[in-house]
DNA sequence: TGAACACCTGAATCCCTCC
DNA sequence: GGGAGGGATTCAGGTGTTC
């Protein structure tokens, strides 16, 4: 079996298997702070109270409609605290969750997500393009389910590429409403019978964006309610380890030969678009020291209505200013900030050029010294 | 003063007014099970951080009032709970309740409604066509904001006027997403000094579907949190009754002044498609619902041989029949079917300009809403 | 009189590394 | 852990001015 050897505890993490059983159990016998991410589709039928992994030990013939649905609610509550402290537990500090769920049960997650600490970053809809229409014509088509995007807790530096998903949008930032299509047609399993092997399958579509925005390749990705492995599917076509929880034989049947059939892209196809901020930083006192711009020379800035004067430590002197690139920038402007690699230009044949230009040429020759 | 009176308590109902103060201390001064529609705007607690810059260095202007803090979660949920009790009191036994709010709060408040008996009939998804982009390339557009609408509890035969907002969707269903810009431009209420009069208005296209879709002519609605009153201007255009509730002096002074500027829709406009429509394209209701054109506003056939009026639903009435653009425009031509949308014009500033001006307009803007 | 352009703003939990 | 500092980061739409 697939393992993976963590650091410094020297326990291994079984990934890219389906782990049979109940998802708290199954939570608690793995190491912790051992994922990435966690992708949830937790069961939200309130009126089957038995098959909750802890039913409510109170007699359910209850007064009223009132407290039978106080006790549900309750029983689903505690429920939900339950395994979302084992999946917390599993989490590494800078991990994150996403958890989808339709107006039934979206509302107690989310609270109990912030009860337990977790920072929620976005709420999600996913928007269905061809929903089932409300036959009875008593309330609205229900066109949308809610998924909720939460790192670990306040401090933690979630991955998010920015960048991919902007680009996966023609070049304008992602929105918080994605329109995709429900699970039909070829991609929907059917069992032996031709019947849809899982009530709820959720489409490829929709877990290739969640784990392209929030995950990195070779991320370990937890799905605690497996179902058919549409999580496990698509970490392994994206070139992440997945790790499936799901205590029913038969779905874990369906699922178990799905993962065999899929394949994993190449992996040149995984590489997105990076940002900007994991360039390596350059000072620019490298700039005057190369000789690429001599002490006592003139800069320009963008509109050309302000100049400054460059100094042999790379610092700027400008209107009675020194500092920084940025800083001098910043206080001509009267900003909070000011990026000095854009703001600056300087002069050649009557041009202007920005020096970003500059910080460039030395970027890729630290490229090429860079083994390969 | 305007108050209603109530059948068999004898007890009045102050109509149509701003009622000062805190919203639990007034609303337990109402009498109980006299209000039909609740919406409710509560506070977000939104948990702003330090100051926000775009990339051009200048400042978002954040909703940080003293009015949307609280101390923890617990003080949140103690407020919600208490002001969803009042709110619950003062609902007839077939009212229901709309809330309003982003992912800081409402997840508490949706389990908070669940918890208190509230029957969850939909969330409704706002997608904004315009919404303030993510700056820092952190997260995602947080393009959305959610409704919740629920009945008093599951027995409540509520009110929900299908055929009309089927209507007003040019014969398809109603969906739980509504695209509907945020509220901006003329409609945006300024104070004295320039500076938007509330941080938070909400567009009355939104006010309308809600109004339109939940309540009937006559109806009161309740907003215990008033702001500058966009719950009761709508209210008032579509004939029916409003109370509001406002704690903040300045905002129940701008609130007052738009009170008295609305004026209510012509009544044949507020009647409601009871049939069945063909299936037509693109919703003329949006029109209506946006505010391009009003309820009672005549059209004009291309040749000015014909008028209509327009109605609250997106249907038209002419000459004794109603229907939707096309079917009218059919009727008044004795033709077998007319393309509405170049048919009917408007009227500004003495010229005729065709209604399919604003469907461009809105085409346009869904197109640019939508995520690919 | 338009077209083009500059400017402003919206319920926002909005950076990251190094010392 | 707090502070300092480099430097990365935006979309739609309305209003008003210029040409």
């Amino acid at each position: 079996m697939a393992t993976k050897t963590l650091a410094r505890e020297a326990v291994t993490l079984p990934v890219n298997q389906i782990l049979a059983g109940d998802c708290i159990e199954v939570m608690n016998g793995l190491p912790e702070a051992s994922i990435d991410l966690i992708f949830a589709d937790p069961p939200y039928n309130l009126q089957l109270r038995g098959d909750l992994h802890r039913p409510d030990n109170s007699k359910v013939d209850a007064v009223n409609d009132h407290w039978d649905q106080f006790a549900s609610f309750a029983a689903y509550d505690r429920f939900t605290r339950d395994w979302l402290a084992a999946a917390r537990r599993l989490l590494k500090p800078n991990g994150a969750i996403w958890v989808i769920g339709s107006y039934h049960n979206i509302f107690r997650v989310g609270a109990a997500l912030q009860d337990q600490g977790f920072w929620l970053l976005n709420d999600v809809v996913w928007r269905k393009s061809n929903p089932m229409p409300n036959f009875k014509g008593k309330r609205l088509t229900n066109a949308h389910e809610t998924l909720i995007w939460a790192s670990k807790d306040e401090a933690s530096k979630y991955t998010f590429n920015y960048e991919a998903l902007k680009a996966l949008n023609e070049g304008i930032q992602m929105r918080s409403d994605w329109v995709l299509p429900i699970c039909t047609g070829h991609e929907r399993i059917k069992d032996a019978a031709g019947d849809k092997a899982h009530p709820t399958q959720k489409p490829e579509s929709l877990l290739h964006r969640v784990i392209l925005a929030t995950t990195n390749p070779g991320d370990v990705v937890l799905d605690p309610f497996f179902g058919t492995g549409t999580t496990g599917a698509v970490a392994k076509m994206l070139g992440r380890d997945f790790i499936g929880i799901e205590r029913e034989e038969a779905y874990r049947a369906v699922a178990t030969e799905r993962m065999e059939r899929v394949r994993r892209y190449d992996a040149s196809a995984l590489e997105v678009t990076g940002s900007k901020r994991a360039e390596p930083r350059v000072p620019f006192g490298q700039v005057v020291e190369r000789g690429m711009l001599r002490p006592g020379e003139e800069l320009f800035s963008i509109g050309n209505r302000h100049k400054a004067k460059v100094r042999a430590d790379g610092t700027l002197i400008g209107n009675d200013v020194k500092g920084s690139i940025h800083q001098v920038g910043a206080h001509l402007e009267g900003a909070p900030s000011c990026n000095g690699w854009t703001y600056w230009h300087f002069k050649r044949d009557g041009k202007l050029i920005s020096i970003d230009i500059l910080r460039q040429q030395i970027r890729a020759e630290m490229d090429d010294a860079r083994p390969h």
